[in-house]
DNA sequence: TATGAATGAGACTTCATTCAT
DNA sequence: GATGAATGAAGTCTCATTCAT
């Protein structure tokens, strides 16, 4: 005899606490597709599995679901390498290395940097993003790696240079070629430049440790 | 003796001729600022001091309006660059510090960066535009700054490096700064760290030629 | 016992059901009145009651709402008329005489003639409707009516004469004065001439069985 | 040495006499070809080689040279046959056939046919146009083909017959096939019935001369 | 809660008409 | 007279949002 299949806990109320996960996520798959303007509400809707109105028991506005797809992908991304940043006791050229490596891996090669590309567009248009985005994001990030930048200066493996500014020469390239991936990498362009972004990465690394270098003194 | 003074043409005329220009720098002021789909067109004529209809006489589409902006804005510019460094005669470190300064000068600061933005993120949208855009300017950026990595390889003035990955890493935080100006630059944050692009560049440009350098040897 | 009694189904639902017939109605109406171009998508949906957006939930553009206005009173309005020619049994006059007599109620004095007037029109414009016209209406009722014509001429009843070309002469009044009716026929003129369409279609129909008996034998 | 040609009375005396001429031809093939509605103003001037404004120094609206467009292919048309039936001398049936020849060549094979397409269509936005219309062209065709008929009657060739109903329908058929003509006739359908308006013309006068004969008596 | 029919402001675009040259 | 650049009202269609069911 068929009841309604128990080994599910109540299908109806697992699918409601999973809606706003599954709405980010589609909204977060469209809006880096297609950009915040030309993504439907409807399709959002769609893709999620519900119907228009259901979205909208989620989310106040279009503009709303927009601000929470960027907090769902990128807090909680700081706090992590902060925390390994800490505790790492290896010289500084490797936690550089293993900072950058891992910044990729959550970030670069993951759907943020697809919305990071969007809110690069569209910041203008929400300035209430601005400030979040500051304090959640850009602020963490370069006290993360200056923060780095300071140690390996202050225990004599980097020469004194500014930090902030080679924070930003470090993760400019990484930012830069994340956004590129869901940009221009996804645009099948006959004769474009094939980046690979992991030997990127490594040459990046490999210029910019040398470059730290404390003249004459192997890193 | 000729009459009808050809030096100051008719007022009509005079405006036909000048109104390509004007809106295209009102498009280009709009289109940095707002993006693409959240600019009207009406607003791109009005700033221009014409009439919605006069926009469409010129440029048949808002599309078709953007794309004649990426054009003016980004082509032509390098072929200078290109230009310059054939005719370089010094080191291989000073044709890098120049050409990241030129480059700098005639496109990270001006409006044209602000394209780059919106290009970045409406590109999946419009697939001609990416072919264009990597055959006008991508591609020509590669090869300019590859080619004067592999001169200084050739003249044993750099360590032998993959070329196109260090062009990458090269030009990528002054990317990263062009977008970065248009975008958060535009938005009055507290406490946002206040980037200052030459500082950047300088030492970005300081790190990459140590980094270049072949070991023990002084640049 | 069912309960949720069926014979009323909940308005909104009622409304979705009705809404592409009143559409159609209101479209129907007013391109009769002012043509297609002149028929502005909104004044349809006032008319049907319903809010510009909720026509183009039913019919994707105006052109495809004309073309469903002319399948829905054009079409199977042949199909009867072949059917009771199939089963008729009396005298082949008599059967053009009921023919007439039946494509003037159902056709000649319905709006759908007044659809032809438009059909006629602006057919040059939608070359696709002219294929769907011709296949729908325009091939059947020749069909029908040169087959009845055909029908005389075998039994004997007619003088042997080209069947289209009579079929033509046959049924040419009486389109001509069903568009007539939705021309100059609402059109409030002083001193006009008044016709009767049903006197002009008896005398043509006298005119014609007439013209079409075999010399010397009465009808 | 080359003075102004003095062959041609000066070209732009010549030019400015001929405008409305070549304007109204102009406007005559487009409105035929595709609606009142779906024709520009400045196509119009083009096809007449000037430029926009010049058409709106003859003519001060698009209704208007509509209008003129009507009045000059409409006038005029029945002056001619109803001289020629005047002075006719030879027997009814003869006149008749006569007519419908003129009739069909003068107006039916004629652009003046396709302006009485678009004003089928187009009058009931026209409400000045139906008047005019019925003054100029419908009651001098009425009085024209029923005075014909009564002439018969008159002189024993006919039988007495409704004059007004039948001069409807011998005329019917032709604006019919004079109104197909520049409407189906011009689109290219598979499989349509290709009719041949001479051959129809002479069907029907066959019949109706047939149908008009006292009974018994040959024509 | 969930739905999806309905709304209507607003976008792009066209084109009849004007008017400075 | 002739031109054609310029205008702006008006039309088609979209889509974020609402709300009766």
């Amino acid at each position: 005899m068929k009841t309604k299949a128990p080994a599910e806990p109540a299908t109806r109320q697992r699918r409601k606490e999973a809606r706003p996960q599954e709405l980010l996520q589609a909204a977060l798959e469209l809006f880096v597709e297609k950009g915040f303007a030309a993504t439907r509400s409807e399709e959002v809707a769609q893709r999620a599995g519900v119907s228009k109105g259901t979205l909208y028991l989620y989310y106040p506005s279009k503009e709303e679901l927009f601000k929470a797809v960027v907090r769902q992908n990128l807090s909680n991304l700081i706090a992590e390498g902060q925390e390994m940043a800490g505790q790492f006791e290896g010289s500084s050229s490797e936690l550089l290395g293993c900072l950058l490596q891992t910044w990729w891996d959550r970030f670069g090669s993951t759907p943020a940097a697809g919305i990071h590309k969007i809110v690069l567009a569209e910041v203008r248009n929400f300035p209430e993003l601005a400030q979040f985005y500051t304090d959640e994001v850009i602020l963490p990030a370069d006290a993360l790696f200056s923060g780095c930048v300071q140690r390996g200066i202050a225990r004599g493996e980097f020469r004194p240079m500014p930090v902030h500014e080679v924070a930003q020469a470090l993760i400019a390239p990484m930012i830069f070629m994340a956004v590129h991936r869901h940009s221009f990498g996804c645009c099948p362009v006959n004769g474009g430049v094939d980046i690979d972004p992991a030997a990127v990465l490594k040459t990046h690394l490999n210029l910019v440790l040398q470059g730290l270098e404390v003249r004459g003194a192997p890193a």
